[in-house]
DNA sequence: CTTGATGATTACAG
DNA sequence: CTGTAATCATCAAG
């Protein structure tokens, strides 16, 4: 017993116990004295990895070469026979393991494994690419990716160390195996089986790095997520541009996927951002439109002056400049944009001088407020501090005064959510908002701009 | 610290 | 899948 465990430790620790590499011991019984012999040679055979090479190689030929051998080889193969320890049913391929394509499959979505610099490099560079330059998500996901790069290069390298090991010692057991079958029967199916084990062996090792690097991965992931949840609020640069669309488009408030992604371009962030905080908005606008009626005016009168200023000054002639516009550094550039501000422009302008309000059909007009001011003539829109200005005449003026961004303007119908019908839903642009029920609207608008 | 604003997430509906 | 409504979680001003 001593010398299989001492040729088991020669193995490199790997379990042999039972198989045929660990030598047959005969049972006690009739071949007590030729157990005595064969156990002599076995010592020496057992022993030779003990020597030094030369001495090992001497002790070895000189035991190929021994008078005795062909006998001690049939004996073996005999005593091998009889325990029964010939291989018989090799292939007990196991299946492929589940817990193992799961981590795989894991690895592989996370592009930890696959393909050395597409797969995961790519898909995070993508994501960085979608997030946009200077976004501080991108910060973000080039932390996530620095620490993914990070696992993946740690899994590569444990996972290329664990092959060569394997490697190195399947080729080294091999070895030793056709060393050893010159002096006692080896097949070549025994000399498989035993790669099949320690393979076998050391992809439970590998098993155990997959694992651990998915847990890695979760992790980081779930840090990655919280990140995310830790919200930062967009440039101001940034909430401009998309309260100039909101407040452009305020008859019909959804960007299209092209107008999404022009968007999320301009503002650095993503298009689900884009779509978040138009859904946002949306509802925000909608609960409480007095609470932005200011807004809606400003950037209102921002964006016809923005989009047409020259024409402003062409028709202002000069009586009503604009001061210190505060929308400085947004400038249209999609034509799609342009030609909404355009048309938003010409409208107002058309409509503040020839005092036809009722009728224009600038999106986000005055239509709502209209309506609801007929309804009751005294309505005022309740957020503003200021009491509103008398209605009608006013109109130009307060127009032509909210182009030059006096403080007159609040209040002012300029800009209402016309777009809005009485179910909270928004028009479309078509239709000038004939509120269905304007009791409830005019309810719902007075209990909610009343706080 | 409180509070309002705001970006993100979730459940649900169409 | 997209949008709404409610809600969560954080930011930022006071």
């Amino acid at each position: 017993m001593e010398e299989q465990s001492h040729l088991m430790h020669t193995l490199g620790g790997v379990t042999l116990a039972g198989h045929p590499v660990a030598l047959p011991v005969p049972h006690d019984g009739a071949d007590a004295r030729n157990k005595q012999d064969i156990g002599d040679i076995l010592h020496q055979i057992m022993t030779i990895t003990d020597q030094s090479l030369d001495e090992a190689q001497a002790k070895k030929h000189g035991l190929n070469c021994h008078r005795m051998k062909p006998a001690l080889f049939s004996v073996l193969c005999e005593i091998k026979e009889k325990t029964g320890l010939s291989i018989r049913g090799s292939q007990d391929e196991d299946p492929p393991d589940p817990q193992l394509m799961r981590l795989d499959n894991m690895l592989l979505a996370e592009g930890v494994s696959g393909p050395e610099k597409g797969g995961g490099a790519a898909a995070v560079a993508a994501a960085t690419a979608a997030v946009g330059v200077g976004a501080d998500n991108s910060i973000e996901h080039s932390d996530y990716r620095a620490k993914l790069t990070q696992i993946r290069q740690i899994y590569h390298t444990e996972l290329e160390k664990y092959e060569q090991a394997c490697n190195e010692f399947t080729t080294h057991v091999m070895n030793l195996l056709r060393e050893q079958s010159r002096t006692r029967p080896i097949s070549p199916k025994e000399i498989e089986r035993m790669v099949n084990i320690i393979h076998r062996k050391f992809s439970s090792i590998q098993m155990q790095l997959k694992q651990s690097t998915c847990e890695a991965v979760m992790i980081l992931r779930s840090r990655f997520l919280d990140a995310r949840r830790k919200r930062r609020n967009f440039s101001k640069q940034a909430t401009e541009i998309l309260n100039e669309y909101f407040y452009s488009h305020l008859s019909n408030p959804y960007p299209s996927e092209e107008a999404k992604e022009e968007l999320a371009k301009k503002c650095a962030i993503t298009v689900s951002q884009v779509s978040n905080w138009f859904g946002n908005k949306r509802i925000r606008y909608k609960k409480n439109i007095g609470k932005f009626q200011e807004e809606a005016n400003l950037y209102a009168a921002k964006t016809a002056v923005t989009a047409a200023q020259a024409v402003a000054a062409a028709v202002q002639n000069s009586q009503t400049n604009s001061p210190a516009t505060p929308s400085s550094g947004f400038q249209m550039k999609d034509e799609d944009f342009q030609l909404d501000a355009a048309e938003d422009k010409n409208n107002l302008l058309n409509n503040m001088f020839t005092g036809s309000s009722g009728s224009y059909s600038l999106p986000g007009s005055g239509d709502m407020f209209m309506s609801m001011s007929s309804l009751n003539g005294s309505y005022q829109p309740a957020q503003v501090s200021v009491p509103g200005q008398t209605q009608g005449d006013s109109i130009r003026h307060a127009i032509g005064q909210s182009l030059g961004y006096s403080d007159g303007l609040r209040g002012n119908p300029l800009y209402s959510p016309h777009g809005l019908n009485g179910n909270g839903g928004w028009h479309d642009a078509v239709t000038p908002s004939s509120v269905t029920s304007p009791i409830e609207g005019a309810n719902s608008v007075h209990s909610d701009t009343s706080n």
